[in-house]
DNA sequence: ACCTATTAATAACT
DNA sequence: TAGTTATTAATAGGT
């Protein structure tokens, strides 16, 4: 259908490839249109042109990706199940994983203990026992840290009021007003948080046993969805 | 291009339509590969008939797969990124929950303290302490049901025992051997088992303080990823 | 499915 | 890239 019958093999001369692709490629689209038209056909047509210009139709009332999802459907091949199939599998994964760790969660807070026999009972017991002795230690451990840092402080706070007082005695006239009131306030609240760790750390977070979900003792919000 | 020039709308009559489908799809299906050989260009075809009908065709040396990908980087719709991200964020949601999970777990343990403070120790410590008591509650629980199941298993053998004992005696000739012993085993045992705890419950799983990810206190095998 | 009159597409040229 | 036209190709309607 042209001057000349041609031959259907790949046209060498560049510019004439791109001629006949612009003129092909509009000829197919027209047809594309007329199919749907006529035959209520639905159609999806993608055309890349060897220099990669793009050109696509879509029958109307549809979108390119509808018609690939009903691709996919008819044709049996998964388009994107490569990547969706392998997350999902690490999602189950996680999941699963998820439970586990709740299950074991409750068991260490006493939730769930109806499905453990005497032996595993004695099991958790004693694994409790051992965290009790880590946390008291640890505990111990922060608190005569906490109070090391206290007698420091102390005792940088009692040397800067000896220093100030002897510089007081040997000052010339006009003292600021409420500079000692300033130090000694200090030194006593210094005294104090040496002194009373009684009350500071006498803090209780929940008055009955704590929900897994609402447990969160203290600023580490370990919420859980 | 036939016996008489149509107009571009819908066949109403199927059978016309079918046969117009047909034809047509041959001839877009032909120009399509066509213009694949003379212009050397990428072309994906999908059609579906009014009657659910598929048809396809794809360039040679690719498939309609890598089309759609090279579709989608080019028109820059994101065909299942939808689906995708929703995915991920739920696996992201999901990894998250899990991380505090195993930081709560940890915690329990006494594996992971280095980030409390003494408010959150006393508070971890307390909630130990309660869970150790549900714990031991629950075991003490467990053995007395036990104790009373062979209480009662021992009381069920002694009658047996009375009884047979009972029919020994006013028994015709030809008692049968063994007879008497078995029965004996039978009580023996069970009188151990409501007398003995001692040696049932004193199983010991781990000799050291537990790693979390192997602490396994009796068949509960919460191994986690 | 096949036939073929007729229209539509397009190759070569401008 | 767009227009022209001779020529081939597609196909509508009939068999």
């Amino acid at each position: 259908m042209g001057r000349g019958k041609i031959e259907i093999k790949k046209i060498e001369n560049p510019t004439n490839r791109q001629v006949t692709y612009s003129k092909r490629r509009a000829g197919i689209l027209k047809k594309a249109k007329e199919l749907t038209v006529l035959c209520d056909a639905e159609v999806s047509l993608i055309m890349f042109s060897s220099t990669g210009k793009f050109s696509e139709y879509c029958s109307p009332s549809t979108e390119s990706k509808k018609v690939f999802d009903r691709y996919q459907q008819v044709s049996g091949i998964n388009l994107w199940s490569a990547q969706y199939e392998k997350l999902q599998n690490t999602l189950n994964h996680l999941k699963e994983i998820n439970h586990n760790l709740k299950r074991e969660l409750r068991q260490w807070t006493g939730e769930e203990l109806e499905g453990l026999d005497i032996k595993e009972l004695r099991g958790l017991e004693q694994n409790m026992d051992e965290s009790m002795k880590l946390v008291r230690n640890r505990k111990y451990h922060v608190i005569s840290t906490q109070t090391d840092t206290y007698k420091k402080k102390l005792k940088n706070s009692q040397e800067t009021h000896r220093t100030l007082s002897h510089e007081l005695e040997h000052a010339d006239e006009h003292p600021v007003f409420g500079y000692a009131d300033d130090v000694s306030t200090n030194y006593e609240s210094a005294v104090a948080l040496a002194n009373g760790p009684s009350q500071l750390y006498s803090f209780r977070i929940q008055p009955s046993h704590p929900n897994l979900h609402e447990m969160g003792y203290g600023s580490h919000d370990l919420r859980l969805a």
